[in-house]
DNA sequence: GTGTTTGTTATCAA
DNA sequence: CTTGATAACAAACA
């Protein structure tokens, strides 16, 4: 499950690799997953360059090369001008950015390529083949698009959530502004702009965290996380939660989120980074995935129970 | 066959 | 009109 820090990390590490690259070739293997369909959506990408990564909560953005206009004025009906791609991975979204250099054919059922040796973190019921380990394309690939220089992006999808879209810069602004709340480790996020948030709302303080247009970028497992870190359970309301207290969840989603991208993100189920890498930060979740053991700050079990729809994990004894 | 997993949106009720 | 709760989506697994 893809969140900020996730993202943040496929960013970083795909800007590296990819800017600056012409995409030569676009292949959609799944063409639900793509936007606008088929061959408007190939021709629009084709020899373009990606000139800047982007990120708004859990969307990644990729600016495009400018395409001379003049060519194509004569046409009197208004064409887009895509000069963005969106690429959102919702639940099990994968960007596995393979080389050049990089031979990805081969007869080995796990390819060495792109992934390091720490796979030696996996946990029973973490299933291997979740992970990035054999030859791209998979049967989870549902686009792949290859740049200047031989590296390929693949973009797997086990269901399919996920998607690939192109837009044009007041599609992308209208976009920005309609669906993203202040993103946390910014200057706009601070107590106040929190404070706001919770203010006279009824919903209960999980459901409002989770909520894209209140604050950017938290999903299922950092809300438990910073829930748990400020002390609060998830069942309070957005008005109950005093000023004191929203100090303490403020401080804690950031301080989470900024470990998490340090750690270069969690993996559970699905996540893998550019490379097909796992996150680090799973091991230093406190609550998320550990309902029935013992809470790491009192001792006393912890709970997993069902809040705004979601499954949900914290401590009754030190979340108030 | 049932229930569960979650990011986001659509739908519905109050 | 707003707010909040819930269903739906897709695919796989226990």
């Amino acid at each position: 499950m893809p969140e900020l820090p996730e993202v943040e990390t496929i960013r970083r590490d795909l800007a590296a690799g990819l800017v600056g690259r012409k995409i030569v070739s676009v292949d959609i293997l799944s063409p639900k997953s793509a936007s606008p369909s088929g061959a408007i959506f190939k021709s629009a990408l084709l020899r373009r360059r990606i000139t800047e990564t982007g990120r708004r909560g859990k969307l990644l953005i990729f600016r495009l090369s400018p395409i001379s206009r003049s060519s194509s004025s004569r046409s009197s009906s208004r064409r887009a001008v895509y000069d963005y791609l969106l690429i959102h991975l919702k639940m099990t979204g994968q960007l596995i950015y393979l080389d050049g250099r990089k031979k990805i054919a081969g007869g080995h059922s796990l390819s060495k390529a792109g992934r390091a040796p720490l796979s030696s973190g996996l946990s029973l019921g973490e299933s291997f083949s979740s992970a990035v380990g054999g030859d791209l394309p998979n049967k989870h690939t549902r686009a792949v698009l290859s740049f200047s220089g031989g590296g390929r992006l693949f973009f797997n999808d086990l269901r399919k959530f996920g998607y690939l879209k192109l837009v044009d810069q007041a599609e992308l602004n209208r976009l920005l502004v309609a669906n993203y709340g202040p993103e946390p480790l910014t200057a706009a996020f601070t107590p106040a702009a929190l404070a706001r948030v919770l203010a006279r709302k009824s919903a209960k303080v999980k459901a409002l965290l989770l909520d894209q247009t209140l604050i950017a970028g938290l999903g299922n497992i950092y809300v438990d996380e910073a829930l748990h870190a400020a002390g609060l359970r998830p069942q309070r309301t957005g008005a109950s939660i005093k000023p004191a207290e929203i100090k303490r969840l403020h401080g804690a989603i950031n301080r989470i989120i900024r470990r998490a991208i340090k750690h270069r993100g969690t993996t559970f189920s699905d996540y893998v980074d550019s490379r097909g890498r796992r996150g680090n930060f799973s091991r230093l979740l406190l609550v998320y995935g550990r309902g029935g053991e013992a809470c790491r700050n009192c001792g006393h079990p912890l709970l997993k129970t069902k809040v705004a729809g979601r499954g949900t994990h914290y401590c009754q004894y030190c979340q108030k």
